[in-house]
DNA sequence: AAACCCCTGATTGGATACAAGCGATGATCT
DNA sequence: AGATCATCGCTTGTATCCAATCAGGGGTTT
């Protein structure tokens, strides 16, 4: 077990984050995040700066870290940039077959397919994360290395990471359909079909994210977490 | 002067990689640098890992940090990404033009052209950094959180920080009209307007670069430090 | 002679100790 | 009473210290 005490407490703090342990708002300390994680304070500053960088929570000078909330604007802005970013990963992808790790792709495909029936809590956590895996393999085939940088942290954002969480059903199938074809788009190396069905699959996506972020506003206490200043 | 220690470290360290001083494949060794910067190792380390969030360094597990080099093809896959994203943000902001600094924006563009006559090496850099700035500044007016975060990471990379080193004084002209057209687009609230003429803009850009880049290979040992594990 | 292994030096990873800064509380003054 | 200012406590920022780990060299063995 050679896991570094910095990788603890940033999956602590993403879990936390993503569990609503803490919510938007409250104030990460980290000599109590240390506690919790079980190591000292200097390997939660670095995870802190981390979680900055992609954006989940916002540290205040020599005052702290709080945890950012977010909105439905900033679902479209997430949306809006991975439709661009993947879009154009694909396209590059398609045009460096030899980068796409196809054997690994289609293997993520039919572990998630199979999982999809009887989906319960567990496995819908598993397929979640297999998507997140999938779209960054697929952003590796690119070979840009500032995208390759730049989409984990999209991904790493609660509503990416807790998508799977609010998908139905049906919603995953017709995921896992667009997969598929974009596997089939990038062996015909047909980049301008790759990059249409990645922008249909990430604007179906966002659509069902909508639809449950409307709903779930109807009991929600407003937002208490978006930090401005 | 109210200035962290960590804020010292990255600027010694992100100075020295644009100067050559750590050239690239070179090892940044935490002690050395932290002497270098007049602190100690602890924000040294932070820095460092900031600056491999930004793709300059890569640090390897209990090795250390080793600064990474610039192909042809990095500032292509940056520029593409720019062209995406900055144009995303234009358009973005002409539609929310009471976002839009424009008396910020304006004073930054005529200092840019004031400088320009007789542009030694300080006002060189000076342009340079106004340059960035005139970036970044627009794409805030996006709103979209994301892309303001993303923006400045690929702003810092070395080949658009020493930009202003390879243009022609002519390149310089022609990127000031972009500029002023770029926010005479946005005064319309034509957000096609806008995105065409940063679109156009970056790939002018780019081009000067790619020029520069050849001419400079005839002369160059290679490429030490692309580091690929 | 070549390959292997252990040992050692150097360097990072992590923990602790100390200093500095911010915010809140409470006293004081107007 | 309201506002202002100083003080105190809590938290972060930085430095230093110890432990873990990797690379390289030298010796041994086959």
């Amino acid at each position: 077990m050679a896991r570094s005490a910095r990788a603890v407490a940033y999956e602590v703090l993403q879990r936390g984050i993503a569990s609503g342990e803490y919510p938007p708002g409250s104030w990460l300390r980290e000599e109590d995040v240390a506690a919790a994680a079980g190591v000292s304070r200097t390997p939660v500053r670095e995870a802190l700066h981390r979680l900055q960088a992609e954006g989940l929570v916002q540290i205040l000078r020599n005052r702290g870290a709080v945890v950012v909330g977010w909105t439905a604007r900033d679902l479209d802005d997430i949306y809006d940039l991975r439709v661009l970013l993947e879009g154009y990963g694909v396209r590059r992808a398609a045009q460096a077959r030899e980068n796409v790790d196809f054997d690994g792709l289609r293997a993520m495909c039919t572990e998630m397919e199979l999982l999809l029936p009887g989906a319960a809590e567990p496995e819908l956590q598993r397929i979640g994360g297999l998507c997140i895996d999938f779209h960054v393999t697929l952003n590796q085939a690119s070979q840009n290395r500032q995208l390759i940088a730049i989409i984990p942290t999209l991904l790493a954002t609660p509503f990416v990471r807790e998508a799977f969480h609010h998908h139905t059903h049906h919603d995953l199938e017709r995921a896992f359909a667009f997969h598929r074809e974009i596997l089939e788009a990038l062996e015909e190396g047909d980049g301008e079909w790759a990059e249409g069905v990645m922008r249909a699959h990430l604007r179906a996506g966002r659509r069902s994210l909508r639809q449950m972020e409307q709903e779930q506003r109807t009991s929600d206490v407003g937002d208490p977490g978006r930090a401005s200043a």
